[in-house]
DNA sequence: CTGTTAGCGCGTTCAT
DNA sequence: ATGAACGCGCTAACAG
């Protein structure tokens, strides 16, 4: 009744009084002719035995797992990343893929490529910043079907998915500019938001030059406290800038607080652009206007892409359309 | 100078002149004397090659894996949940363990079992909804040293991480009823909440119940209209609540909102907790007390018991600080 | 047609 | 320091 230790084919096998082929023939569904009977049994010696193929033994023979590798970002994760994962664990799940997170301490380049490959992945998903042209080829030529980066600039070496977290603060300051506003200003946090806000700041500066737009930069952190004096600076209507890109969200609720503390309104006074797409922008007024990704369609995108690469196919074409950040007008500008 | 394809251990063996055997024994580091000068040989023979060992046919030969299993849960995650599992994979890669989220479909009970033990894993964490006593029974044939349960109640056939997500509710009320309030509401949200909600409200009752203080339920959704009504019958004193417990931090705020914007006051005329600790509610005033699990320490403790079951030892004692949710007491109640 | 035999894939480990 | 066998499933070739 109870084996005594895992059960391996050879035991479906002995009790169901056959050979191993002919066990893994009928577990398989393969095209091999097998009496209906004989299935029977097996399929019950199967049951029975609570048998269960091992996975390692059959990577090991086809030369693949199913697993798709994603190298966990050293540092703090993007906004989004970690309901990203969730997503794309259950979008793969559906197309026979198992997600491993590989949180590797040492890594990087070449050196954390040796790690992955040990794993004999199906697919590598990683950040273009780890994705060198070494890493690749030393991933592929270990055997890893599909390897997709992640971030720009994409390297010509991999397909990637063109994405980029700044981008949300480009899109902002677009509809700030398209309002006709032309004095910015953009909060910078510093901090754990440090390495994404110094981006997002870049994206606006950029994208307001187009227009001849000056923005100031206000250094701050997640505390009334340290947009204070700006807020204070405001007050006076000659120093006081049209709108202002908030980072994201919190930061834009945040200084819309502020600024109503200080007796300025949004937007008459001041507007205001956040990004994220948090459930409270919507609620609290003035509602938040916002620029987002659309993680789900992202996370889907992404796995149908490996997916197809796999299957030696190009990206999904949805891709495209996925990794534009979207914007959503409300009321704060 | 580079292989055809993925250098195995015989292309070590080939290069540095020596056998199989030989190459393992160096580049496992076991106490088999080898010489230095045929140690370094082969060191540089696998370094040349970039040589990766197949995990897999290491798997299958020791009979299990280096990774803990986590079935990922079907439905919406819990609150806080994606940060814990980015966390996890952090935690347990300084373990020289990996982090495989398991996405499945159809599985639940030994239905899901018999798929999770086919990658022989380490160790298996899962919800004790699904970890049921044969599917823990079925891993545990299959090899699986560790099965770690999250969730209560515990079952007695595996050890658990008694974490209950409707604990901060509970935690929550407690303070309310210590600071005399014996009028009590409750906002318990349908849709995408609608289970933990219906948790929480259940917690908040119980722990009501001591005092013999009564519970008024408020369904609603993420919109202020949906608890308008609520907040106009309030706004006579003899309908009024003490105390309203508000699931979460955007609840909680999404009601301060409301109730400011009919001329109450909180925390003077009604007071209010969430949970979840949300960085706005410590900057918008009032500021928000609330209650929540420190996430990492969560899954810190949890990751270094994996490690100890899997070492043959018992749960990490930190680990019954780490799931009692904490208390923030702010300004609003 | 139906089922079996044999050997592979790759790293580890015991006895020589 | 090495030959040989092992762990487990898959599949091409082969025998009734």
């Amino acid at each position: 009744m109870s084996a005594v230790s895992r059960p391996t084919s050879t035991d479906v096998a002995r009790r169901a009084g056959v050979s191993r082929a002919t066990v893994s023939h009928v577990l398989n569904g393969t095209d091999h002719p097998i009496s209906e009977a004989t299935r029977q049994r097996v399929l019950a010696a199967a049951r029975d035995l609570h048998y269960a193929p091992n996975a390692s033994a059959r990577a090991l023979r086809a030369g693949r797992s199913n697993i798709v590798l994603l190298p966990m970002p050293r540092s703090g994760s993007l906004p989004g990343q970690d309901v990203f994962l969730a997503h794309l664990g259950r979008e793969l799940a559906g197309m026979g893929l198992d997600l491993l997170l590989h949180g590797d301490h040492t890594a990087s380049g070449v050196e954390g490529a040796r790690m992955w490959a040990e794993l004999r992945p199906a697919a590598v998903f990683l950040d273009t910043s780890r994705g060198t042209q070494p890493a690749v080829a030393l991933l592929r030529q270990a055997g890893v079907q599909a390897v997709l980066l992640s971030g720009v600039p994409a390297g010509p070496y991999a397909p990637s998915v063109p994405i980029d977290p700044s981008a949300v603060a480009r899109v902002a300051t677009r509809h700030l500019l398209s309002q006709g506003h032309r004095r910015l200003s953009c909060l910078v946090p510093g901090g754990e938001w440090a390495a994404l806000a110094e981006r997002r700041f870049e994206a606006v500066v950029e994208a307001a030059q187009i227009e001849n737009a000056l923005v100031e930069r206000v250094d701050c952190s997640l505390a009334v406290s340290s947009i204070a004096p700006a807020v204070a600076r405001w007050r006076n209507p000659a120093h006081r800038p049209d709108a202002v890109y908030a980072y994201n969200d919190e930061f834009a609720l945040m200084l819309i607080y502020a600024l109503r503390e200080a007796g300025l309104d949004v937007p008459r006074d001041i507007a205001v652009v956040g990004s994220g797409n948090q459930p409270l922008g919507a609620i609290l007024r003035p509602t938040l206007t916002t620029t987002h990704f659309l993680v789900p369609d992202l996370a889907h995108a992404v796995a149908s892409s490996l997916r197809r690469l796999l299957d030696g196919r190009e990206l999904d074409p949805a891709l495209a359309a996925a990794v534009q950040p979207r914007l959503i007008v409300r009321e704060s500008a």
